[in-house]
DNA sequence: TCGAAGGTGAAACTGAGTGTCAGGTTAGCT
DNA sequence: AGCTAACCTGACACTCAGTTTCACCTTCGA
């Protein structure tokens, strides 16, 4: 028989165990850069075995990157939840809000992220890795929401891609700018940037 | 005094050795499978040291990604060679006719060498991280081109961006039809994927 | 209470990539 | 031709990432 994935104690230690373990790696990678810290490093800070480190994390990256693994699902997400009738641009653009969201509600804590990421060759990398398995689940959304006329997968893939640069594009500059630009202005820009021929 | 960098004997028996070095990585790459191939592997199977050939190529990755490097460039001067009158979109799509060229020129071997990228995570990840490094030379090409209205920066990354993601996905749909699709079809359907609102 | 499942730590191992050094070759200059 | 400086190469040692294995321990259900 097969188990239901639901909710045991277990996992909620594992999801703390895996929060505490991000954070102190966020800290230490700010303090001191990312290359220069090593898993012995994170392990020892954190108070367990470099063993450990490395099940929760499968590599050094992805205790940064991880942390925006859920940006991906939330997307979908919101692109299911847009109105049938709706244009592809519109409904991208909109189901990007909800990736908005997630940056105003902690606009410090995300802009340092977003730092270290742009700064670090290697979360830069890895984080483009993250997002590219996205764009199957997107486009996968995008056809699922058009009634008749379907898309071919190409020109849906074009589109998922497009819109995620716009989104890329426009969190580096606010990341340059420090957060003193205006996210919403600034991804407006990216897509208008797509539209006149 | 500064020396001009003109080209020496040494240069030229250096890219010789470079392009045997690549050649035979391919050829292990392909018939063993990229993980299973260990730098020791290449270096022997190239009748050279590990050192030389780390010395070659940075990184295992680059053994084959280097191949493409010739294209950033390549797309760059055929953008700064359109018609300053002509929108971004047209030049886009008319440099990247450029790359396009490449591939015509030796159907098989591209075919080779984009299928075994496609297939090995890293060497997809290595990559969309060269070509990211093609975004600010790009970029800079299409703002010298346009006389008066200057787009932002941001507006023309977007643009480049969105581009090379046509070029991509076009080559990945040619590589997935095994060449039998018509890579210059793909292409223009990928940039009329960006047109209609 | 027993037993299975799963989390943890220790340790060994492979392989990537870096740095250093000594020996040999080549190019340029006199 | 002969000398020197630059450079290419191979050998070696080293650090660190990531994998695998094993033994121990906790927890939870029967």
């Amino acid at each position: 028989m097969i188990e239901a994935a639901r909710t045991s104690t277990r996992d909620i230690a594992r999801a703390a165990v895996r929060a505490e373990l991000a954070q102190v790696a966020f800290d230490l990678f700010m303090r001191e850069g990312f290359e220069k810290v090593t898993i012995n490093d994170l392990a020892e800070a954190a108070g367990v075995s470099r063993s450990t480190f490395l099940r929760y994390f499968g590599t050094k990256e992805d205790a940064v990157v991880s942390a925006l693994d859920a940006q991906g699902d939330k997307v979908a997400a919101a692109l299911r939840a847009r109105p049938a009738g709706e244009d592809d641009w519109t409904a991208l653009r909109r189901a990007l809000d909800a990736v908005i969201e997630l940056y105003h509600q902690d606009p410090a804590g995300t802009l340092a992220t977003t730092r270290l990421i742009k700064d670090t060759p290697a979360l830069c990398a890895r984080h483009r890795e993250k997002q590219h398995c996205w764009w199957p689940e997107l486009a996968r959304a995008l056809a699922e929401r058009t009634p008749s006329p379907r898309s071919t997968e190409l020109v849906l893939s074009v589109r998922v891609a497009a819109a995620l640069d716009c989104l890329n594009i426009a969190v580096d500059h606010w990341t340059a700018s420090d957060g003193r630009l205006d996210l919403v202005e600034l991804l407006d820009e990216a897509f208008a940037a797509l539209a006149p021929r």
